[in-house]
RNA sequence: AGGGCGGUAGCUCAAAGGUUAGAGCAGGGCGCUCAUAACGCCUUGGUUCCGGGUUCGAGUCCCGGCCGCCCUACCA
């Protein structure tokens, strides 16, 4: 029986381009979901902008232009780069929707009346010049305790010390660069201490990875505390029905915007929203996250559904960051590439493979190492996979007017690269993408080695062993075919060049158990090209500012 | 500062406490010529971050350092 899975991917904020360091999840997620529509299980993949907040606000006003502009613009920015970099999502919703706002109002009415939403005043750093209330994050000044400069308004990056705004020295707002004041203002706060015990339960499974668990103690041991779910206008939100000039912070719509997105995908597809977040549901709710954003996902967002009367989420699985050539991406060093900069220089597969070849069910950070990136391709794709098709082909279409011989000459060796796809599945299953990697480099390496002791080249220049040019040929190829079947979630495109090659039916995950035999192949045409160290370098270069 | 996670060959990564720590790539040598200078065979390369400890046995477990990343609830 197949499984119905929806999937989705941390919303993208959208008051800026989409960076390589985005796309770790995007194409981690997006090889996940492929991987399962290949294996026949019904799998949703949705996503969203994160539409909302002060930085959306602040930038349109910087633009001269309305939040809506922005976002609208953002959006389909977006939405292009992820459809370059083979990102197929069902729906690409944005959390300032109709759906959205429905949703949140909802899960707010209902978390209300259940008890779980408090009143209360609290303090905080107001800007009388622009007229507005400041995030702690919009506040800098020297740290109290070392006197480290320039320092955020709750933290200090020098000493680690935390404090509230107020405690700066010399306190500025970032928006108009005057001197803040303190202002009281009722906030709505949403009460996670009373989710305490479901919470411990849901995160005791396997729903999310053990270093998330482990971190999930420290939270429990210090207290749940009340969440600040409200921000006061002006902000650029949903406004909170029953208070008036006050708005849902951020973090609370944006979450509830993987529900609108498929709500939005239900709308026009049909497809029944409550088989998916009813609380008896038996659809798995699996979501991508990044490590940074592991406590909204596996406190307040579970939380937040089970007080709402929906079900909560099958899974949370939260990767690492990524570092170029071993640091953090930075604009100077121009490693802070964009998606479309990428683009323009280098084809996407190379990026998704590349990151496969890196990824595994941990948290650990990935580096792109550009050196390593440029030998990697070129060897395991070009020079192995790629080569097996491209060494076997000539001598079908030549000798044999292109067409595949009836058997194979070596049907269990056949059988061997069938039997992988088990453990191939099972690593994709639990994001072990390295281990695929590694497992299919491992038997081209085998193909080719088969080919090269089989000396097909020699056996075509005597008439007495012509004959077995061909089985050896449609041996190799039939390897090769497995081969891609087992990468295709990896490599959607090379994979349909290579049905497109082969003439063959769109491989899934049982593909492999059949060989194609007795069957007419295209003319070779090159599958993947070579890159260049000089195009990683130009676009190192263009991404310098 | 506290907490979490990590540190293994030039590079990227593997190794339920159990042979002499393994692969791929890069480097060196040989072979081959079908293939996008692709492929095959052989090969160099290690104080497993440092210092202690537990154990018959430690890359693995414990303690203390060093380094990197993340979190610390109002950046998102």
């Amino acid at each position: 029986m197949s499984r119905r899975i929806l999937v989705t991917s941390a919303l993208p904020y959208a008051n800026g381009p989409i960076h390589i360091g985005h796309l770790v999840e995007y194409i981690q997620t997006d090889i996940w979901v492929r991987f399962q529509r290949l294996r026949g299980n019904r799998c949703i993949y949705v996503c969203a902008d994160d539409a909302h907040g002060t930085p959306i606000m602040l930038r349109a006003r910087d633009e001269g232009c309305e939040p809506q502009e922005l976002i609208d613009r953002v959006l389909e920015e977006h939405r292009a780069d992820f459809a370059d970099f083979g990102v197929e999502f069902d729906s690409f919703h944005t959390t300032h929707s109709d759906e959205n706002r429905e949703l949140s109002v909802g899960i707010y009415e209902r978390l209300r009346e259940g008890g779980h939403i408090a009143r209360r005043e609290i303090t905080q750093m107001y800007d009388a010049q622009a007229g507005m209330f400041l995030p702690d994050r919009f506040v800098r000044g020297g740290c109290p305790r070392c006197g480290a400069e320039d320092q955020y308004g709750d933290s200090c990056e020098s000493c680690g010390a935390t404090y509230t705004p107020a405690e700066l020295s010399d306190p500025v707002s970032v928006v108009s660069e005057t001197r803040p004041v303190e202002r009281e203002s009722e906030h709505l706060f949403f009460r996670l201490e009373n989710f305490a015990g479901m919470l411990r339960d849901w995160t005791a499974g396997d729903r999310v990875q053990p270093e998330v668990r482990n971190k999930l103690r420290e939270w429990f041991e210090t207290g749940l505390r009340d969440w600040d779910i409200s921000r006061d206008a002006p902000y650029w939100g949903f406004e909170i029905p029953d208070a008036p000039g006050k708005y849902f912070y951020v973090w609370l719509d944006a979450p509830i915007g993987y529900m609108a997105s498929f709500l939005h995908y239900c709308g026009s597809t049909g497809e029944s929203f409550d088989a998916f977040w009813a609380p008896d549901s038996d659809a798995e709710v699996v979501h991508f996250i990044g490590k940074d954003i592991a406590y909204f996902h596996t406190l307040f967002w579970p939380a937040m559904l089970a007080g709402a009367g929906y079900r909560t989420p099958s899974a949370v699985w939260a990767h690492g960051f990524l570092t170029v050539d071993g640091e953090k991406m930075s604009k100077s060093r121009g490693t802070f590439v964009s998606a479309r900069t990428y683009l323009e220089h280098l084809p996407p597969e190379y990026l998704r493979y590349y990151y496969a070849a890196k990824l595994g069910s941990g948290l650990d950070d990935i580096d792109l190492n550009l050196d390593d990136f440029v030998l990697r391709v070129n060897s395991d794709l070009v020079g192995k996979l790629v080569n097996i098709a491209s060494r076997c082909a000539g001598f079908v279409v030549k000798g044999f007017d292109a067409r595949l011989s009836g058997e194979l000459p070596e049907p269990e060796l056949y059988a061997e690269f069938a039997a992988a796809g088990e453990e191939i599945a099972a690593d994709y299953e639990s994001r072990e993408y390295a281990r695929v990697v590694r497992s299919v480099a491992a038997l081209a390496d085998r193909a080719n080695q088969y080919i090269d002791a089989r000396q097909p080249w020699a056996l075509a220049k005597d008439e007495a062993t012509r004959d077995q040019v061909q089985g050896i040929c449609t041996q190799g190829l039939n390897l090769f075919r497995v081969l891609i079947a087992y990468l295709k979630p990896i490599l959607p495109e090379t994979a349909a060049r290579s049905e497109a090659f082969l003439d063959c039916d769109p491989l899934d995950w049982d593909s492999p158990r059949e060989p194609l035999l007795d069957h007419r192949i295209r003319k070779f045409k090159p599958l993947l090209k070579r890159i260049e160290r000089g195009q990683v370098d130009a676009m190192i270069e263009a991404s310098r500012g």
